[in-house]
DNA sequence: AATGCGTTCAACCGCGCTCCG
DNA sequence: ACGGAGCGCGGTTGAACGCAT
């Protein structure tokens, strides 16, 4: 007994999305919300499989979606979090809101997997023949870097804590995917971002391909008055906030890693975990390569925490909140 | 200008998980 | 307890694009 087709494989649309239809999607989850992805296709006449209907609004139409341009803090968060959760793409998109799976898993397999490699490279020549023996890193070293990590997301969290800051940290929480949507007038599928789309899509109507950058420029303005404003305006304050959002989320991955049960954590810990099995998790674990990395990663806003918190306990950690 | 090759990224596919009857 | 339906996730594909020759 197989499982049944999502949708009928005959007369489903594939490829490139069109304009229209994002249109169609967009003003249907204005007036529905997001989910009951089976009735989409249905109620809007779209030919397109349910599936199809959810993965074009979650990576593309949803409000808050930021595109393109990751900025080295990003990169830090992403590499840092994908050494330590691995390929969960998922999990790590939920502490950078802004970002999808699918944009961070393509960031990471264009991108990041090559600089690591070209890191860890320059690394490798001074140091070969020592990778077998510096393939696994003690427990101690993983639990002192973590502890840096507590340390730093301790205080990124009490600055996030304070009065002024308090309202960034409302969006604190990991995205579900939908944290923008129930913003009070953050939502704005609006008539006019609708319309700005079709007028987008007129002026060229030859390029439907151009669907996306029409989409995005959907998201952003959907955006608009809520934490998308920093593109231009006021840069510095708005690149502080959401600094200050990444370094909270940070903390937050880091009490998570404790928080969400202990054999999460040893799975994360343990030499023999899958942190360090495959190439899918890149080998940040020989010493020299460390060092390397760490400089880079530990490069901004480190310093603050660089002294290793010996009084940290990973109880204490794990009873933070 | 034409062609080949490498890179990027939107979209698809298949599997696993959860919920519900 | 079981099975079906729906959804989410990670891996993969392939079209579009840019650059080199």
């Amino acid at each position: 007994m197989g499982r049944p087709p999502c949708c009928d494989k005959v007369g489903v649309k594939k490829g490139p999305w069109t304009p229209e239809e994002d249109i169609i999607l967009v003003s249907y989850i204005q007036e529905h919300g997001p989910g009951n992805w089976r009735a989409v296709p249905t109620n809007t006449g779209l030919l397109r499989c349910s599936k199809s209907c959810r993965l074009r609004w979650t990576n593309y139409l949803r409000p808050g979606i930021k595109r393109g341009n990751f900025t080295e803090h990003e990169e830090k968060m992403i590499i840092h979090l994908q050494a330590l959760l691995g390929n969960r793409w998922a999990a790590i998109a939920s502490y950078l809101p802004q970002r999808t799976d699918n944009d961070i898993k393509n960031y990471w397999n264009t991108h990041l997997k090559k600089k690591l490699k070209k890191l860890q490279g320059s690394e490798c020549h001074s140091r070969d023949g020592s990778s077998s023996s510096s393939q696994k890193i003690s427990r101690g070293q993983w639990e002192r870097r973590l502890q840096t990590d507590i340390h730093m997301a301790k205080q990124a969290l009490s600055d996030a804590l304070s009065p002024e800051k308090s309202s960034g940290l409302a969006e604190l929480k990991p995205s579900n995917g939908y944290i923008s949507y129930a913003k009070p007038g953050g939502y704005a599928s609006s008539t006019e971002n609708i319309a700005k789309l079709l007028k987008e899509w007129m002026r060229n109507p030859s390029k439907p391909v151009s669907a996306n950058s029409a989409a995005t420029q959907l998201s952003f303005d959907n955006m608009a008055g809520t934490d998308s404003a920093s593109s231009e305006g006021t840069p510095s304050k708005e690149e502080k906030s959401s600094r200050e959002m990444s370094e909270a989320f940070e903390s937050l991955f880091v009490l998570e890693s404790f928080d969400s049960s202990n054999s999460d954590f040893s799975q994360s810990m343990s030499p023999e975990a899958s942190l360090f099995q495959d190439e899918s998790k890149p080998d940040l674990n020989a010493q020299g390569q460390l060092s390397l990395l760490e400089k880079w990663l530990f490069d901004d806003g480190a310093n603050q925490g660089k002294d290793y918190l010996s009084d940290i306990t990973l109880d204490e950690n794990a009873n933070f909140f």
